[in-house]
DNA sequence: TGTACATCAGTGAACGCGCGTTCACTGATGTAC
DNA sequence: TGTACATCAGTGAACGCGCGTTCACTGATGTAC
């Protein structure tokens, strides 16, 4: 009779301790991540998370897995929200959640997108299946875009030869798409976070916090340059 | 005899100081920049730094101006090397020195443009001047594009009333532009921003190393989307 | 030229702090007979 | 039902470490007379 609620009050302490870890990140920054703290704040002695987590580093990962995950969930849902034969719908549908997902929640955008917590090292072999996930929804809409004859993408820069290997690793968990899909979806992803990222850091002085309009304009654009009518 | 000998060395320190941190920032990332591990490596004492830097937080704003006006620097030369009635040259120009810029130096780029230091609040009076004016190149030249009637940004979204008063502001040291200029500016800046912060955190994969052609192709993109022939 | 004095950059010890990690332990819980 | 045993999550003390900052000092340099 205890044992199934003693499992349930361990998987609480490890879900407590990652949300605890979110709330300080947000508040101090990833860089600062420790766990003295989050154990202080838990009420537990700092040994006790070992029981969880080996190591810090096994934390942060975990960390970054679950923000990865939470952002292709966004991502997909929002792509799957449209049509499937309303491609423009879908990728205007995804660009609008990459921002939402984003601006509701910096600190995992930041953890997985900005600079990187000293002295860790993720492991790609642990990161890399949701991490081609998170772009993998609109890969597919990009690629069904070129499937259909849709996308203009002909003057594109051509992938350089040594790096067609890392695109195979990607594919087996990414999904299987034309290497031109990924291309354009590394471009289109490039601006959307660029914005994205400028406004979460309040760079965007003459938007403010309302990076929205400047947003739109910019789906718009991407919309008109690569999508043939 | 001896006074300027010394004066020179003082001077010499100071700027050794902060050549040494520029040197831990570039090896082990910003948030980590320690003052007693700049004097370890200047094998001087730690207390010595405050003689030059009353505390940490002012060596590290005169970092962040440096980087801003090494920047600026860039920017503004890369403007002026080209004939002041070829405004498409200067803007081209203009993008692939920030790129150059930021590649060759990723710490000063990081510092300015990534995470912010833990702890660190930068005291905006005493940055904004270099910061203000490392943008203003690109702002004079979108801006001189506006006045020679080239510039094709009709549908451009306005900037938020409660803006403005910011602008204002950056206006009394990035110059008497004019506020559609600076918008644009901002979005062509969160472009080539999106790609060369995703190419410094290797984040570019099927492009890995060479970004360069991408990103001549966004600075296409930008050229055929704002200016009118 | 020589001596007494002022300056002040850099020293070394110390402060109080927080960190990740280890270790032997304890004490509640569940199991076997 | 009762007793002896095993399990194992969490404890508390300790390790060695690095940090920013303070403080009284020293000793070389330069100045005044």
């Amino acid at each position: 009779m205890a044992r199934p609620l003693k499992t349930a009050q361990q998987a609480g302490l490890q879900e407590a301790i990652k949300a605890t870890a979110w709330k300080q990140i947000a508040q101090y920054g990833a860089p600062t991540l420790s766990l003295r703290a989050i154990a202080r704040e838990l009420g537990i002695t700092a040994p006790a998370i070992y029981n969880y987590f080996p190591r810090r580093d096994d934390l942060v990962t975990a960390l970054i897995i679950d923000a990865y995950t939470s952002f292709g969930d966004s991502q997909v849902q929002a792509r799957d929200a449209m049509p499937e034969n309303d491609l423009t719908g879908r990728m205007l549908a995804i660009g609008m959640a990459y921002r939402v997902w984003a601006l509701g929640q910096p600190q995992r955008y930041q953890l997985i997108f900005g600079t990187p917590i000293p002295g860790y090292e993720a492991p790609m072999e642990r990161v890399l299946p949701s991490a081609a996930r998170s772009l993998s929804a609109l890969v597919s809409v990009v690629d069904a875009m070129r499937l259909a004859g849709k996308l203009n993408a002909q003057d594109f820069p051509e992938v350089n030869e040594q790096y067609k290997f890392s695109f195979d690793m990607w594919k087996s968990y990414g999904g299987n798409y034309d290497i031109l899909s990924l291309s354009v979806a590394v471009l289109i992803w490039a601006r959307v976070h660029g914005i994205v990222s400028l406004e979460i850091a309040n760079n965007l002085p003459p938007f403010g916090k309302d990076g929205n309009a400047l947003y739109m304009y910019e789906l718009m654009s991407l919309i008109r340059q690569f999508i043939m009518e």
